[in-house]
DNA sequence: CACGCAAGGTATGCATGCAAAAATGCCAGA
DNA sequence: TCTGGCATTTTTGCATGCATACCTTGCGTG
């Protein structure tokens, strides 16, 4: 996702096709937050920025769209699909519902290659916390979760939780880090790679939905609306 | 994805739009199985079929491509999605973790309406049944189960099933009905209803995972490879 | 002074044109 | 007959142009 430095206007030469190279693009001006949510995006500025026409940035606005990212309004154009809380609830309900999913399947099959893969993750995560690093945390958390995500073995579950992955990212760029919470995200993590360690995979399951919940949470509450974020909790 | 802040006489779903009537209009020719699995879908072709112009069709392609349904190869155009049994096994997987999540937050949330829906639907399904129309049996199958998925709540997960289901209706056309599935299925449907009205949250979970691995295996079956289709499967 | 309305400017939606890449057919040589 | 290379044809990818819908702004009226 994140793999083309497409910030300049005119590195065209070696990425993949132009409309992958867009989509890429464009996704991650969102996800960083550079454009805030609601914000008007005009196809206009948009191609000068990446020097191209209208028409591949109309096709990479619109599949953008399908993903959530950006909101088109017919004859109106497009926005920055905006972040309320109630949507974002449903997004980390949703993420929630996979997270269970991807313990249960990543605890039976995750090979070594993942194991290590998620242990040296794990280890940046640890580090990153140390130096209370919130914009890292944040980073590594991702790649973490979604190093999970791979492991579970489901290529299906892996670009739906990608792009459930890209809203939250895009909240927590919008509200503050709160230190007290990355101290219990980290715990969090550290029971869940125990529970990977040992196959445990319910306990798996379970710390992982939990840990989604509690992220869910933390970045309501700054939005003004604490909601659960797993209304499928176990009960 | 997210709805128009209005929800008046016009909104961004409606069949006005150009985008929306080609992105529907194609789907529905690819999940209908009008068009096989791995066919080639010539730009020209269809652009007569709707009398549009090659740009709108275009983009509506890649919005079908970012569902999965066609894929298209950089410089040769676009294909239906090849239904091969491991990506196939893998959207059963997906479906049933949201399943699971569908089950909990359906006992939880559907209000009279909902159940009004669902038991009328259930009923046409018997119908369809006991006259042994599989087509009309596999139609209001899809159609109750994405009842069921509005009863949970949640539009995230809504369009994500929407989307998983599109392809399992797509195997569904390339296979031929098995009465005794159709009998199992009605079944296992008569139980789901049965947990649905006491609000058995955790049975009716169970029971539409179950539902949807055991669907998965008769489908799965006939393309050759039986696969469990609940990786994740309780324990 | 507030409100309604109309005209101009701006951005979007779609069609069309052109260049490049791939697919296809053909022919020559072995 | 088979194979390899080349030219033609077809199709895709992108740019551009035109019509239309929307937003803004200035003016007139109550």
């Amino acid at each position: 996702m994140t793999d083309a430095p497409v910030t300049g206007p005119r590195t065209a030469d070696r990425a993949d096709s132009l409309h992958a190279r867009l989509v890429a693009g464009i996704r991650d001006i969102i996800v960083r937050g550079e454009l805030p949510d609601g914000t008007r995006i005009p196809e206009a500025a948009l191609c000068q920025r990446f020097a191209v026409s209208r028409t591949p940035l109309r096709e990479a606005l619109k599949s953008l769209a399908s993903e959530g990212l950006v909101t088109l309004r017919p004859n109106r154009g497009a926005v920055v699909a905006p972040l309320d809380p109630p949507v974002l609830a449903e997004v980390f309900e949703a993420k929630g519902a996979l997270e269970r999913f991807i313990g249960l399947a990543a605890a039976d099959r995750a090979d070594r290659t993942d194991m290590q893969a998620l242990e040296s993750l794990h280890a940046d995560l640890c580090a990153a916390a140390a130096i209370r690093d919130a914009d890292l945390y944040s980073d590594v958390n991702a790649a973490f979760h979604e190093r999970m995500a791979d492991a579970a073995g489901n290529r299906q579950v892996r670009q739906i939780y990608a792009t459930l992955q890209a809203q939250v990212r895009r909240a927590r760029h919008a509200v503050n880090h709160d230190p007290a919470r990355i101290a219990a995200s980290l715990a969090e993590h550290e029971a869940i790679m125990a529970a990977l360690r040992v196959r445990a995979r319910l306990d798996l399951s379970e710390r992982l939905a939990q840990h989604n919940a509690a992220t869910a949470h933390a970045i309501l509450a700054q939005f003004g609306t604490a909601q659960d974020g797993d209304g499928a909790r176990k009960g």
